[in-house]
DNA sequence: CATGCGTGGAC
DNA sequence: TGTCCAAGCAT
C-alpha cells in the first residue's frame, strides 16, 4: 500500500523532466545552488538564472568573492533574495572552511546559513547519491495521499516526515537517491496539489488514497498568505529602485514607491537590518557594496 | 510551533 | 485584480 521503489524509479528514467541540476556530471556545488534557487521558486523561473550562476560562478569561491550587490542583481526576481545573501555566506564558508569543497554531510551542511532540514539532505542524496530521506511539501503530499490514504499533507513535522520517508527508501544508496528525485517529480508533476493527474500515476495501484476513494483533506486549513499591502510588497518594490540603479539613491527616490510612511520607513528599517540594503556615509541607499 | 519573508503563473 | 501555489528557512 506504499509506492515501489523498483514501479518508481523505472517512472522517473523514462519520464522525469530534464532539469540541468540533474545532469550527471553537475558538481556539487551545482546542485546546492539549484536546491537554495528552488526553495519556493518554481523550476521555470530558476532554469535560466541557474546557468548565470554557474558560468559566473562555478565554485563557492567565486560567489563569496563577489559582493552582495552583485550577487542581489543576479539574483534578480527570484523571490526572497535573503536568500542569495545566505547562499553567499553559505558559499565563503565553505571556501574557508571546507577547501572550496561542498561538504557531505548532513549535519555539516545544517551548519551552513540558508541550509535547513530539506536542503542539507537534498545535497546529501542529489549530489552524493546517498541513502538519506529528502522531504519536501511535493514529498509530504505524495505520502499523505499514497501511504496514509489522506487528500493532502497536515502540518509539517520533521521527525514523523523523515521518518515516513526512510521507510520508503530501499537500502542501496544509489537507489535510493533515484527514489527520493523520483518520490518528488511525482508530486512535482502527477500528484499535484490541485487536479491530480493520477491516470498517469505510475503508483495507481498501491496508492491508499485511491483504494479509500479519494477523500478531500479534513485537517487544519493551511492559511493563505497574503501579499497585496504587506510588508513583503513594500520591501520588494523598494529593493527593485536599488536594483536598477548603479549608484546610490537619495531617499526621494525610495519614498516614491509607497505611499504610506509608517510601513514604508519600517520596511526600509528592515532591509537595512537584513543586509539587504545600505546607507552611504552621504545618507545615500543602495546594495550593500555599491559603494 | 506559527509567522514573515518575494514573485509571478495558473485557474 | 481574486485565490492558490511553488524543491523552505530562521526566529
Amino acid at each position: 500500500m506504499s509506492p515501489d521503489a523498483r514501479v518508481l524509479t523505472e517512472w522517473f528514467a523514462k519520464r522525469a523532466r530534464p532539469l540541468p541540476w540533474r545532469e550527471p556530471g553537475t558538481s556539487a556545488w551545482g546542485v546546492l545552488v539549484s536546491e537554495i534557487m528552488l526553495q519556493q521558486t518554481p523550476v521555470a523561473r530558476v532554469e535560466p538564472s541557474w546557468h548565470e550562476w554557474m558560468a559566473r560562478w562555478p565554485v563557492p569561491s567565486a560567489l563569496a568573492a563577489a559582493s552582495p550587490a552583485d550577487v542581489l542583481r543576479a539574483w534578480g526576481k527570484l523571490g526572497y533574495p535573503r536568500r542569495a545573501l545566505r547562499l553567499r555566506d553559505a558559499a565563503a564558508a565553505i571556501a574557508i572552511t571546507h577547501n572550496d569543497v561542498v561538504p557531505s554531510d548532513v549535519d555539516t551542511l545544517l551548519a551552513l546559513p540558508g541550509i535547513g532540514a530539506y536542503t542539507a539532505r537534498a545535497v546529501a542524496a542529489f549530489a552524493y547519491r546517498k541513502r538519506c530521506p529528502v522531504v519536501d511539501t511535493n514529498v509530504r503530499r505524495v505520502i499523505a495521499r499514497s501511504v496514509h490514504g489522506a487528500g493532502d499533507s497536515g502540518p509539517a513535522s520533521t521527525t514523523r516526515d523523515l521518518a515516513d520517508a526512510d521507510a520508503l527508501l530501499p537500502a542501496d544508496d544509489e537507489l535510493a537517491a533515484q527514489m527520493s528525485a523520483a518520490l518528488m517529480e511525482l508530486g512535482a508533476t502527477v500528484c499535484t496539489a490541485r487536479n491530480p493527474r493520477c491516470a498517469d500515476c505510475p503508483v495507481f495501484d498501491d496508492c491508499a488514497w485511491q483504494q479509500n476513494g479519494r477523500p478531500a483533506y479534513t485537517g487544519p486549513v493551511k492559511p493563505v498568505q497574503k501579499f497585496a499591502g504587506t510588508d513583503r510588497q513594500v520591501r520588494g518594490l523598494l529593493l527593485d529602485v536599488l536594483r536598477d540603479t548603479s549608484s546610490p539613491v537619495p531617499k526621494s527616490r525610495l519614498d516614491v514607491v509607497w505611499s504610506e510612511a509608517g510601513q514604508r520607513e519600517r520596511c526600509l528599517d528592515s532591509l537595512l537590518v537584513d543586509g539587504l540594503v545600505e546607507q552611504t556615509t552621504d545618507g545615500l541607499f543602495a546594495l550593500p557594496g555599491d559603494q
